[in-house]
Formats: structure tokens, sequence, C-alpha cells
DNA sequence: TAATTATATAGAATCGTTTCAATAAACGCA
DNA sequence: TGCGTTTATTGAAACGATTCTATATAATTA
């Protein structure tokens, strides 16, 4: 019969299955969560039980039960914004660690919005969620949001962000390295002159990105050419971040300084130079290398497909989720448990948009 | 400080609010929730309350709350594939629908197994969601799932998927007048030889297209030539779609048959047709035009970008938790509710892909 | 044999709310 | 004045589980 006019027949009680089974609540109950005392509780009498449970299709009602263990087996997952590509990866990896471990996490998008955040965030803990994870792919995570976090007083890790939090883990790909890696793809290839469309400087990942490619130019002695370096605007968000790149680069184009390869801040920005390189007539690879970070879906499927510094956002997804199970537990058990920063390596990934500067402009 | 080792103070109870605001918990309660009775209750001990409320910090324990009310301000959602780009705005509608109304949703991933999606399911319904957005991206529901949904018993919608049922509600593009737009746009630039990449087979969102397809063809007398079409295996999963798209366009150029345009079954399936095609020299859209459906994000930002049919997938979320929201208020208050099935227009966007075929091959 | 201890089960308290039913004062009006 | 409302507030029951404490029998040990 369709939900529409059933009667909601009340659900199955342990109380129902005492009855059933002809034992008490207390014994029902012991028996079906395994708890220590069923050492004691014979095979025929838990047989019993579970049968009458199976017949009554008796499901524990869950707020019941938490009101008592005060536990719910639900994780806050506040992602910054999901239409994000950056996002999609990360949550497939939290999903799946959160799966394996019975958890269930409640899903809020913050739209890189501060009175959203604080909303959800209200509500999460409202919910007593048992942990909070954070996706925060952008900005916007200023010193006071960091703060409402630190109140929470629950397990909280980052996923994408570093911090300097001694009550907030977080998890993040090694900027630093991954961008030294790249620029060293491009110098073994033959390139000396290249441009750079910097992040938005307030981003801790840009600013680290940076610091990989002055310390890979200090290590080798290779230039950095001010005029080959545009930086993307701090109010950049994700989704016109291939516009902003695209304007960008014409830019930089304009400036007539020539470059062999350009390194963009991330694939969004690396696909958005790629197009107006195009539009201005400079072929790439042929012409012009190009290399981005992130390894974001679109970047295999791109023609040509993109050179990248990948992310192992599956693997930061699920890191992410062992951080906080962590926190639970030890909060369970009653321990102590310190919050830690952990870093992942990233992947360099050649692809068609990287090649030797040979014939050249 | 750190929550590793803090301790967790029980937070205050009504009954602390109670004391604090030397009322009793019952007047608490109604003024805090603003019940009926509140009419009764005069300003000034509201106020004494509300003081005491926020004095202590107090938050009503959601527990007990759904306890005795019965209900959470939750939905169920599942998705069968986050990974799959065709998911992204439809979440973003969903989750923004759900916010306006104050719900939360617990989000799970099938990933496309039968068997998660059982384990999810009964997973969301021991927590008592009081309903169930299902965001069928893909193939998989077969008659015993739709079973399994059918007898959960709470308001239920599918988005993206038309279903035969009379108690579950569904919300869908309109794929026939979607393709069949998208093949008059063909028509109107002068291509007649067209290739169809069509989806497979056992989706019905494939058939409705090709039926819509079918159904320009015999409007206007446009032959479809059979040796130009060619079918996606059906067990074609989301993420390989570029790669299979890919492998079946070679397949039909092997068959050497000109044609000036390709109409592919979605944007993945087009974007590797198109690589395809660039791969065997052909020009897009110069010497063929190729247009898609849905308007993924990365439709937009390829070189050529896609022409295709936009799906209206942040409305189709919206229009999916509008239908939950009417079928769990109508419950509250115990009236009939009928599943309805929604069909959402589409829109064609043109874009760089096709164009007139003048010179064409 | 008596005193323990292990086994098997149940009654009652508890978790923190909401809500039913009750009570008492103040008010309106015949 | 008296009686029915309206206003203002509360104690106790209920929601459905878990768990503490108690009890009775059986088994073991001194």
């Amino acid at each position: 019969m369709p939900y529409s006019n059933r009667q909601p027949r009340a659900a199955a009680t342990i109380r129902d299955v005492a009855e059933e089974s002809g034992f008490s609540a207390t014994t029902v109950s012991i028996v079906l969560n395994n708890a220590p005392l069923a050492r004691y509780i014979p095979a025929p009498t838990k047989n019993r039980i579970q049968k009458a449970a199976k017949k009554l299709g008796y499901h524990p009602n869950i707020f019941a039960k938490s009101l008592r263990s005060k536990r719910n087996h639900t994780v806050g997952l506040m992602v910054f914004d999901v239409t994000d590509p950056y996002c999609t990866l990360i949550l497939r990896g939290i999903e799946n660690t959160l799966y394996q471990a019975s958890y269930l996490p409640i899903l809020t998008d913050a739209h890189n919005e501060r009175s959203r955040f604080e909303r959800y965030l209200e509500m999460l803990l409202e919910r007593r969620v048992e942990a909070l994870i954070i996706l925060a792919n952008w900005v916007l995570i200023d010193i006071n949001l960091l703060a409402d976090l630190e109140k929470s007083e629950i397990p909280t890790v980052i996923i994408g962000r570093e911090l300097e939090s001694k009550s907030i883990s977080s998890v993040t790909v090694d900027d630093e390295g991954g961008a030294y890696a790249a620029l060293a793809h491009l110098h073994v290839l033959g390139h000396r002159k290249i441009a750079f469309v910097r992040g938005p400087k307030a981003l801790m990942s840009s600013r680290k990105r940076w610091k990989g490619i002055q310390k890979f130019a200090q290590d080798t002695g290779l230039e950095l050419d001010q005029k080959l370096t545009i930086d993307l605007p701090d109010q950049h968000s994700p989704n016109q971040g291939v516009e902003d790149a695209y304007k960008m680069t014409e830019e930089l184009l304009k400036r007539k300084r020539s470059f062999t390869a350009l390194m963009a801040y991330d694939d969004m920005t690396a696909l958005g130079a790629m197009r107006a390189l195009t539009k201005a007539g400079v072929k790439v690879p042929e012409q012009c290398s190009v290399i981005g970070f992130d390894d974001v879906a679109t970047s295999a499927l791109f023609v040509p497909s993109l050179t990248t510094v990948r992310q192992p956002m599956e693997a930061m997804g699920a890191a992410g989720v062992n951080v906080i199970l962590d926190g639970i537990n030890a909060r369970a058990e009653n321990r102590k448990f310190a919050a830690v920063q952990k870093k992942l390596p990233s992947e360099l990934v050649p692809r068609q948009s990287t090649r030797t500067t040979g014939g050249g402009l």
C-alpha cells in the first residue's frame, strides 16, 4: 500500500519483542546488543529472542538509543562548494571510509558564505554529530571561523587547508613539493622562460605552491621573471576560475614577453589559460606547454589532456575520516587525543599539454 | 581548550532552564517551542525564560525531542555515483531547497552497487529519515529495487528517472522533447547525414531520447541511417563513458560512411566522440558538428565548447525536494498524498561545437 | 553442609523532551 | 453574588531504549 493513506501502525518496540519471546525487555536488550551480560544467556533464549525480533521486524528506535547512549554514529560534513569539481573525489573518499565504519554523514554546503557556514555549523552541533569534517576547497576561512570550530569541542578535521590550531586536525596535499615537481618537470623538458598564473595570495595553498617554485628556482638557478608572473584576484571563486584565468592570461600575453611554458595555480586556471592561448593562436603544447595542479576529472578529458600534479583526493578524504574516527574513539574511551596535521604526497601526471621545447617559438 | 582533554560537562537541560528562570519545565518547553499554549503566557515570563536559556546556552536535546515528536527534520539522500558530474548541480539544488526548509540530508552513495544500495537504504530507514531522495543518475534500478523502496513507506522521489509506480514520485527532464530539439537544431543548420551514439538500451532516458529523434525524423522526413547509429554497451558506467564513446566513435568511423554531424547520448559521450573525431583528423565543428545532452560543467569549458541540451539540474533537485516536502507535510497532517511524476523542460544551449554544414566534408 | 560464586532473568530508574490533565487565579457577565 | 471562561502554570505520564540493582537458582568451593 502506498504511504499516502497508510495507517502508520506503530513499529514494534523492544517490549513487543519481550512479550513475543516471553522474556523481559532487559534480556531482549542484552541479547540484541550482545552486551557483556549476554555471555550468561543460554543459546535457546537467544534464539527465541532473535526469532521474535525478526518476526516482528523489530528495529531499535534510534532516538531512544541515542538518548541513552549519547552516540549517534553520525558526522557533520561541511563543504564550501559542492559544485567545485575538486570536491567530488574527496567526497567519495570520505563517504567510502565512513561507510566501512558504519558512520553516516550529514551533508551541508556553505556556498562559500560566512553566514551559511555559521548556520549550518549550528544545525550540525544541535544534532550532536560526533565529529566534523570540513572540506575547505576555497578561501574564506578567516580566523574567527576557526574560533567557531574550536569551540565546538568535537573532533574536527579540515581537508584541503593547513591550519595553525592545536585542536583542529587537517589533511592537505604537499603543495610545496607538488609545485616543485611540476616546475622540475617543465625544466627537464627544457623550458626556461616560464610564465606563472599564481593563485590568490590569500590562499595558503597558493603561497605554498609559490614557495615550492621559488625553492626550485633557487636550487637550479632558474630565473623567475617578474614580468611573466600574474596573480589571480583574491575574491576569485572556483567556478569563475576558468574565466578569471582566461582574462589573466590575455593580460599576460599583452605584455609581449615570450615564454615556452605556463604553470597555472590549479587545473581550472590551466584550462582557462589554455583557452586564452589557443584563442591567441598559440598552440598547446607545440608552442607552449601548460601544467596545472589538482587533477580534476576534466583535466584528463581535455584536448590536449592536461599535465598536472595530482592530489590524492580519495586518500585525503579517507585520511580525514580516519583522523576523526580516532578522535571519536579516543573520546569514547576517555583517552586524550591530539589534533594531527597530515600532509599527503602529490603525484606528477604527465599528459599531452607539456612537451620538450624543441621547435618552440 | 582543545576537546582532547575536556571534561564533557553535561549540557544544560530544559530543567536547568526551568530552575534558572523560576518556572517549570513545561512552561519552558511551551515558550521555547512557541507552542499553541504560548499565547497564554505573558511577555515577562517569556523574556525571563528566553534569557535563562540563552544564559545557559541551552540547546534542546534532539534525541529526546525526536523521541517524543517522531520527527527529525532529516531526509535520506541516496546517490548512485557522486563522482558522476551529472550529480553535482542536482545536489546543489537539493541542498539549497532543503536548507530553506531547515531540513538536513544524510548523504549515501550506492557506487552503482546493488548490495550497497540495500545496506544504505536499511541504514537510512533505521534512522527514520522522514523522506528519501534518490539521485538515479545511472542504470541498475531493476524492479526489485523499486519494491524495496515502495515498502519503505516514507515519501520517496527519484530524480533523473521515470517510474511506473503509484507510490514513488519522480522528477525527470523531458528527454524526448530535448532530443527532438537537439536534432531540430542540427537540421536547421543544414545537417542531413547525422550519426548517433545512442545510450545503453537499458536506460529509460536513452529510449526516450531516441523516441524524440524518431519523432523528429518522422515529422520532417529526415532519414535515420541505421549504419550511422551505434549503441553504448549496457554495462556502461558514467566514468568510463568518455572512453566507451571514444571506442564507439572509432567503430563508427571505420564504417567509412560520411556524416556531417554527430548526436551523442549525453555530454560525456559527446566529449569522447569529439576526441575520437579529432584524433581521426576530423575537425569539430568545421567538418563535423557535435551535440550532447545534459550540460555538465565540463561542456562549457571544452574547446570547442559543446552545444548541448541543458537539463535544469538545480531546478530538478529543488523540485524533488518540494515533492517530498509536500509528502512529509501531508503525512504530518494526516492527509492523503499521491505520488507525482514531474517532467521539466530542457533547454538548447548552442555553443561552438555545432555550425552550419557549409563547406562540410 | 554451609558459604560463595556463577548463571539467568527481571524490575525500576534514567536519558531529556513534549504533552495530557489538572489547578488556581482573574475576568466577564447575567 | 455566582458561574462559566479565559489566562497562567504545573505535575506527571509518555516516548523507547539501556543499565543499575535485585533476586533466584544452580554450581562450585571450603
